[in-house]
DNA sequence: GTATATTAATTGATGCATCAATCATTGACC
DNA sequence: GGTCAATGATTGATGCATCAATTAATATAC
């Protein structure tokens, strides 16, 4: 019968009960989404860039890459400029406030990931990160 | 600097796009959300349950249980009726038709689970249960 | 050189989750 | 017994993600 009571469908229930849980307290504890900082965080690392590598990197959809930019540029924390070579392209930067900010922001990432990792050992880490990196392989070739 | 490099960011990160990757993939394969599936599956247990309680042990939102239900009672999945002792209470039970469509459901949840953790030996499933309950202890305490 | 295809970005429609407010029912206290 | 608090369920407002369609600019083919 389908009882689905194997070791496989407990992982499973984990996997999705974490990041149900993680997620909104993620963003109450930093007072950001994890998508959005990882924009910043993209941003940070590239100076400037198109929004079209931006949202390659991040891998989120066009649609809600677009409208975030759109609420970071309205906090002034972003700024983007059409390309002069190719006008479609929109090449966005953070500003000197927005560099500020992140770093707050990246801050409160590191406690917050440090507390959910509280207890593991290096070696409990680089295994765990390895599994993880086999699923998420796994994912990838569905 | 914050240039978060560390293991530890790499797994948060891991984390944080396994869930964005699976969610979608899952309910492509199985055809059903998975909280959806979570909340036929503890129907499927419990046999009758009151919508308080099926909202304690899914761990959804009221309002989001309240309209999953709705959807299932229009599919002609699930049935609710008013407890005669106490009208506040709403029992929720399966009908035949989502007996037999849960189990499909099931099966394809177990197939895609499978292909998941392929690879994966019987130890390092218990090793990466363990880490994940771990994980989830240290955010409950949160 | 003009029509067609391609690509980046945006906008609109939809689905799902949450929180807050409301409604209905029951229980408790005076 | 009547008022008030507590509880379950529902509804509305909001936020965020996706897909599909549209717009604007560029590249390609004839």
């Amino acid at each position: 019968m389908f009882k689905c009571s194997k070791e496989e469908e407990l992982i499973a229930a984990r996997l999705f009960e974490l990041s149900k849980q993680t997620m909104p307290k993620f963003e109450r504890c930093t007072g950001i989404s994890q998508s959005r900082l990882e924009i910043l965080r993209e941003l940070f690392e590239a100076e400037e860039i198109t929004q079209r590598e931006l949202q390659k990197k991040v891998n989120i959809d066009h649609a809600a890459v677009t409208r975030h930019l759109k609420q970071l540029e309205e906090k002034s924390m972003v700024i983007r400029r059409k390309s002069p070579e190719d006008n479609r392209f929109t090449y966005v930067s953070l500003t000197e406030e927005g560099k500020t900010k992140i770093a707050a922001y990246c801050e409160e990432k590191q406690r917050f990931i440090s507390k959910i990792l509280n207890g593991f050992s290096e070696l409990e880490r680089s295994t765990l990160l390895n599994m993880l990196t086999r699923i998420q392989e796994n994912i990838e070739k569905m």
